[in-house]
DNA sequence: GGTGTCGGTCGAAGCGCTTCGATCCGGAAT
DNA sequence: ATTCCGGATCGAAGCGCTTCGACCGACACC
């Protein structure tokens, strides 16, 4: 490998102005910095990741920890990891992966040896470990998803509130009095945060619409489609005019077939929300309207906070909520004469 | 972060002292190792990664190339990348992501900046761009899967010829004459490289043993439920009384419907075998035999050749094929009559 | 009693880069 | 003219570690 002495030499300049040609942090002049260029191409020449680290005191590695437990929805997860690598990239930053054990015992390893510029938390729970670690380093570190007890952490996330007060909203200006909530597998309930927040708000905002709101989980330790449609039809039972899924694609599909073997149609009949999804509902059996949770604008924003606070940004900490959109597939329509039933 | 001359003064020592101490590459007194690490643990010391990197010429860390192509089964995909990080981990290893776009133009990059030791190469294609790559750099390369062209490079994969002759040759053995094949999704026997070849390897035995073979696919470019349980009659009805599943988990349940459906039992009157499955096939709703595609094996291997290859030991370009296991859970026995039809 | 040999230790030379201060030069301001 | 400023460049000092060669004393061998 060429090294920037041999770069320098080839261009008929000094090792510094090599250095300040490439990174800009000094003024170049135009032709110089095109010999230099060129001689950097017919060379082949990279920089040494080793000597820049120590040099430098910048890595250009960020950290991705991920414990992985296994009821993580492993399609959901891929493409958050996606995300935060194409967008880490972008900024000129690899990401290394701190997995299972290592997810927490990782961090405080890579953030003492200096590895990593900072360290970017997935798959947060409520009740995270990872919590007092990032509170013991000095390597920046940025939360994607909320745990409980955020105080003095940068945290980015879909507004999971705001997502579920809009649902709600959308089907009480349709007409909706009552509607049903799909949630997650009952053990998101206690393993996640957001669910239960999103409940919670659903239900806040169902109550000052005048609505009345049933909740069912979609399964128990994943979307179970037995327990999903059975889950579907209690709440058409109980006269729910609209549905709001707030679960995984299979989910989706499971309620699809109770409504369908009813002889209900979407939206004629039944409406549907679904909420926070991850995969594209445009492509279900029934494109369904929603307010998708979307991993490139979460983990977009996360790298952008790691790499401002590597800039020497120092940003002041806090929850980074990410304003819900609301897609458009058709999928909402008044309560039909055929499934309303009179409030009892 | 203490530094290691500051570790040296509190034990007494020279800095060389230190380092050897650590790294153990020439001898030191117990009783100056005992200082030394004394030291180490109340001041917290770690070695900065850069300095390290500088001065060795060894990073300490491993690429890990994966395409992450959209019919990439996610769970799977999943266990291989966590079986990686782990087998790197327990060599002092950690792991650094080149997905998307990066999987293939990130292994020139970290190669000639000296970012990595190795690269490990997941997600292998028939036609695969990282072959030619790998032939361009020198960084050591170690390939999880085989591509078609392989001459010069170092493998690892299950023997999954191996492993159809073993599965026919037990389904033989316990007496069927007429097999059916569930194999992978269209997709994969044009994008991947051992299906076709397991299923070629079993026809071959098929017919060494005198057995007729069957072949049908999952789906079209994911296992499809409905697909595949018309698979699975089709092949029943051409007289099968065994089954060989080459596919993901979701095909199994497919598979066992169709067989339900037509009031049959395993292995009663249907026997079956999964080969090279990488998930639980324990906790199917039932457990059947399996040839097991073990991504701790593959993994684990892959990063032993890839820590060698960084020590020196010059290994010698070639596949590595994991000897098939079986895994008996009782859902093989001999044909019954029930299902049995004269050969034709 | 020389002369190896080997365990144990030290000093110093890098590894390849970034960055600070110094230098030099041309043009604007006075 | 003199001064001053900012663009453009260079030399050199590290960054924190690994590793080589050298040294010293202890012990064994003949």
């Amino acid at each position: 490998m060429a090294k920037i002495d041999e770069v320098a030499k080839a261009a008929g300049v000094s090792i510094s102005t090599v250095s300040y040609a490439l990174s800009g942090k000094r003024p170049v002049a135009p032709d110089t910095r095109r010999r230099i260029e060129k001689a950097v191409r017919e060379l082949g020449y990279r920089p040494n990741a080793g000597a820049r680290m120590l040099a430098g005191s910048r890595t250009q590695i960020f950290a991705l920890t991920e414990p992985l437990r296994k009821d993580t929805h492993a399609p959901t997860h891929m493409s958050f990891v996606l995300a935060t690598a194409v967008a880490a990239r972008r900024h000129d930053y690899d990401i290394l992966l701190l997995t299972d054990e290592e997810a927490s015992a990782g961090m405080g390893r890579v953030a003492a040896s200096g590895l990593v510029d900072a360290i970017l938390v997935l798959d947060v729970a409520p009740e995270d470990e990872r919590v007092a670690l990032s509170r013991a380093i000095a390597t920046p570190t940025v939360f994607i998803g909320v745990p409980n007890d955020h105080e003095g952490l940068v945290c980015v996330d879909l507004d999971f509130e705001a997502a579920a007060a809009l649902a709600v909203d959308r089907l009480a200006d349709a007409g909706h009095v009552r509607i049903g909530l799909i949630g997650q597998p009952d053990v998101a309930y206690e393993k996640s945060n957001f669910p239960p927040r999103l409940r919670t708000a659903a239900e806040r905002r169902a109550g000052e619409r005048g609505i009345r709101l049933s909740w069912r989980t979609s399964g128990h330790t994943h979307s179970s489609r037995g327990r999903t449609r059975k889950a579907t039809g209690e709440l058409l039972d109980e006269g729910a005019t609209a549905l709001l899924i707030h679960a995984a694609d299979d989910a989706h599909t499971a309620a699809f077939a109770e409504i369908e073997a009813r002889g209900l149609r979407i939206p004629e009949d039944v409406s549907i929300i679904s909420v926070a999804a991850s995969f594209d509902t445009a492509t279900l059996s029934v494109p369904v309207d929603t307010i998708p949770l979307i991993p490139d604008a979460s983990c977009g924003l996360a790298v952008e906070l790691a790499v401002r606070s590597v800039s020497g940004d120092h940003l002041e900490p806090g929850l980074h909520l990410i304003p819900p959109t609301y897609v458009d597939r058709r999928s909402i329509a008044a309560p039909s004469a055929r499934t309303e039933t009179p409030i009892s």
